[in-house]
Order: C-alpha cells, then structure tokens, then sequence
DNA sequence: CAATTCATATTGTAACACTAATGGCACCAT
DNA sequence: ATGGTGCCATTAGTGTTACAATATGAATTG
C-alpha cells in the first residue's frame, strides 16, 4: 500500500495554517497530518486495522514515543481505537469528530467531492442562521457597527486573500455577537469552509458576483442591527446558498 | 490548588459511558479526565500556565509516557497548547472543540450552569431543525417506519432509562435519515444533552408532560413520513424547546 | 541596543517490563 | 460426533525509566 504523500502542493499550506496550529512544527504533527490524511482519504478504510507498531515506525522513521502520540491524537478525535491483542482499528465515519479543525482540513487535503461540499452547506445553514439571529437579539452597539464596516471593506478588497480575510472576519464577528459558545467553537469550522471556497473560486474576479455578495452581507449586517432575527436569517441563508452554487459551477 | 476528585458520584459514570469510551480503560484516560474536568471547572483557568512535568507527576503518581499522552489529547481537543520555555498553556474557550463528546461530557461532570444549557438547546435548535427538514426529504421508507414506530414506543416506555433510550435512538435516526455526515456527526452531541436531560428532568413522571412529548415527537415522525421539511421544523423546534423549559423548571 | 549565552521546558530516542484479550487447544458433557 | 467450557500461549497495546536533542524567552554582555 503506497500512503498518498503529506504534503501535497496544493492549498494545503494555506489550509493547515488556516486549521490553527503552525504547520508542521514538531515530528509528531507530521506522522499526525499523513495517517489523518491517509485515513480521511480512504486509503485506511473504515474497521479496518492499520499496520501496527513496527510496519508505521519504520515507515516514518520516528521512535515509538511520536508514533504512539499521534495515534493518540487520532484516537482523541474520534477516528481511531486501540485494543489489546485486535490493533488499531479505524472507527466508523459516523463517530469522527467532523467539526475538528484537522478533521475537516484533511478532508479539503485529499479533494473533497460535491457531497461533502453541500453537507458542510447543510450544517452551515442550519447553525448560522440561529447564529445570525442570535445576534440580532444580543449583538452590542459595537458588534453592529464592526459588522457594518466589515461588509463595507468586503466591497473595497482588490485580492482574493483580502476578500476571504474580510469575509471570515465577518462571520467571526457574527459568531461572537450570538454570545452562545458553540457558535464561536463552530466558526473555525467556517473559517475552513470559506478559505476552502476561495481556493476554488473567488466572487471578486466576476464584479457583478461581487457587488451581489457584498450587498447580501450588507444586508445582514443591517438586519442584525435593526435587530431583526427573522431578516437576518434570509439573508445569510441567501449568502450561504449563493456560494455553494458558485463553488458547484466552478467545479462543473 | 486542590484538584477536583475525579469521579465525583455523581451521574458521571452515566454521561462517561454514554461518551462513547468504556469508562477509564486505562490511566491515561484516567489522568486525561482528571485534567480535563479541572480545566472545564475552572481550576485551571483559561490562559493560565498548568504545573508542569514533575509537578503533576507526582500529583497523579504516573510516567510521563502516560502524561504526555494525556497532555496531547487535549491538545488535540484545543484545550492547551505546549511551547517550549514557555510551559502549557490553557488555551481560550473559543479555541476549545465543544463539539467533542470528552469536552462536552467534563462541562455536565461539572454541573453546566443555565446559560450553558440554553446555548446548547440553541445550537441544537439550528442543527436538529436542518436535519429534520433533510430527513423529511431523503428518508427511506424503512426509516420513516422506524420514526413511526420509534415514537409509539417511547409511549410505552416506564422507566426514565427506556425513556431517554428511544428518544435517544429517534434522534439518531433522523439524523441518519438526513443522509448528512456532519448531522450524524454531532448526533453524539444530542446523546449528551438528553442524557443529561435526562438526569435533571424526565417527563416520565408526569403524566401530562409525558403525553405531550410522545405527541410532538409523532408530529415529527409524521411529517418526515409525509416529506414535509417545514413541519418538520416546527415540530422539532416544539420538542427541542419543551425539553429546555422542562430542564429549567426542573432547576428552579 | 543588538548579539550572545543561558536556563528550562518541551520534544525525541531507546530499551524494557506489564497487562489484557483473543484464538486455539484440550477437555468434558451431552 | 457434536457442542460447550475453560485454560493458556501469543500478541499487541500500555506503562516505566533514563537520557539526549531542540527551541525559545530572558538574562547577560560587548
């Protein structure tokens, strides 16, 4: 079995960065991304067992110690169990952690199909739409500006990097202003979504998409600060939708 | 600083094997746990530096193989972070991965307050609505039935156990029946909060209330088995709601 | 004030002993 | 002969210990 390689040169420098954590900064982070991108990617199917000790330590070269926390991370985030005398089993899908950062990263790593795009749309709309109408009940003075602000410097971006930045920052702030703690643990999640939807395509290099999105987050901005729940959850269901549907025609 | 005991008697036991792992397998999950219900509780406060190697050592009387693994599982769960020189870092909340059944089980472990509860019935409000409307879109005929009869059944159930068991079963099923990863994904999520639910309040042993759940949960079924994703929501919505009220009645 | 050194905590290596669970084997009862 | 029971060796994960390497904030020095 030939392991896909860990670093694909694809947007996964952006993506792993995006994820958090400083890419790649000790061993065990490395062993880490390739079992998790191999397994995402099916090369270690589900219930099935992965070689054990002496096969994986020879095949990444490391000591027992780095092999064994990286299962251990693994393990943690729901995709692996150990068991005495069995090995290292690779657990059902339904008991991943999906909403893990480095869960989800490798997911994008290994090419996600138009499935997994639109299911992450599904679960998008389904939380920031109470996220957005959340803030409308509770966002402070403050929030509301910064979210009027945000979607007026969206317009003003000339990049693609800048636009997805302003557009994260937007959300993030959505996120915040729910004052519920799922919906900010969530938004690493988003963040993920959208860096993952601007490497595939960007609304800025079409001006009429872009003035379209700027005035649906606008839109949303204002309705959170009119303090409209049911407003705000229209329009942040329409800018979900919209960039599902440009992420599908992009891919064909 | 005194640590919290571990295993306070409390519904722990209940909430740890509903978390999925078979109650402490091992001292590391042992240590993981002790750590990680500190941390939730506050011992440890976010930000903070936690004692460090010979420190805890001796606290928990283990290796540091065991330690260090325990210490990287809660990375993975982004609640530390080691940095060289530095020492181990609590990290923010916002950083912490709430939808990870260890985090969300220690968060019960140390008696979640109402605002806790509340934003959980929220999230689960814009998550359980989206795969009820799904479910009444892409549910199987077989899993229709399931609902059907799943809903008769818990109008049958005596004990608060067999109770919390079919509801638990019914909105797993419906998030199957979305035929969306990330719903099934988070299904654990709602184990733990019905388990919890559970615990504080069962509408077993008031008559009325009991009623009233079996008949709202029937709606749902029913408008699933009729493809009705509006009706969905709204009789979802109704049962998500009705249990939050129940909790903090039960809690005065 | 910048470059260097130092202290210290994490990271990585290695070799070994312990524990648990399984699959087979022998044994017994039916 | 069949089928169930219980022992036991095998095997893979779990746990212990000691030490070397590396990275980085802070103190020191030119």
């Amino acid at each position: 079995m030939t392991m896909r390689t860990a670093r694909p040169r694809t947007s996964g420098d952006l993506i792993a960065s995006i994820a958090g954590r400083v890419p790649m900064r000790n061993l065990h982070s490395q062993v880490l991304w390739q079992l998790g991108v191999a397994i995402v990617g099916g090369d270690f199917p589900e219930g099935s067992i992965l070689p054990s000790d002496a096969e994986l330590l020879q095949r990444f070269s490391v000591s027992r110690t780095v092999l064994r926390e990286a299962l251990k991370t693994l393990a943690a985030k729901g995709m692996i169990e150990a068991r005495a005398r069995i090995g290292t089993r690779v657990l059902p899908r339904a008991r991943w952690n999906l909403f893990d950062s480095d869960v989800l990263a490798w997911h994008f790593e290994t090419g996600p199909d138009e499935a997994f795009l639109r299911s992450l749309a599904e679960i998008r709309i389904g939380v920031e739409l109470e996220s957005a109408a959340l803030a409308a009940l509770r966002r402070t003075d403050e929030q509301a500006q910064a979210l009027i602000d945000c979607a007026r410097a969206m317009g003003e971006t000339t990049t693609p990097e800048d636009f997805a930045r302003t557009d994260l920052e937007f959300h993030r702030t959505i996120a915040q202003a729910s004052a519920n703690p799922f919906m900010a643990s969530i938004s690493t999640l988003v963040e993920l979504a959208l860096t993952a939807a601007f490497t595939i395509s960007s609304p800025i290099k079409d001006p009429t998409a872009m003035a379209a999105t700027v005035k649906a987050h606008t839109r949303i901005a204002q309705a959170i600060q009119a303090g409209d729940p049911e407003e705000a959850r229209v329009a942040m269901k329409a800018v979900i939708s919209e960039g599902l549907d440009r992420q599908m025609k992009a891919r064909g």
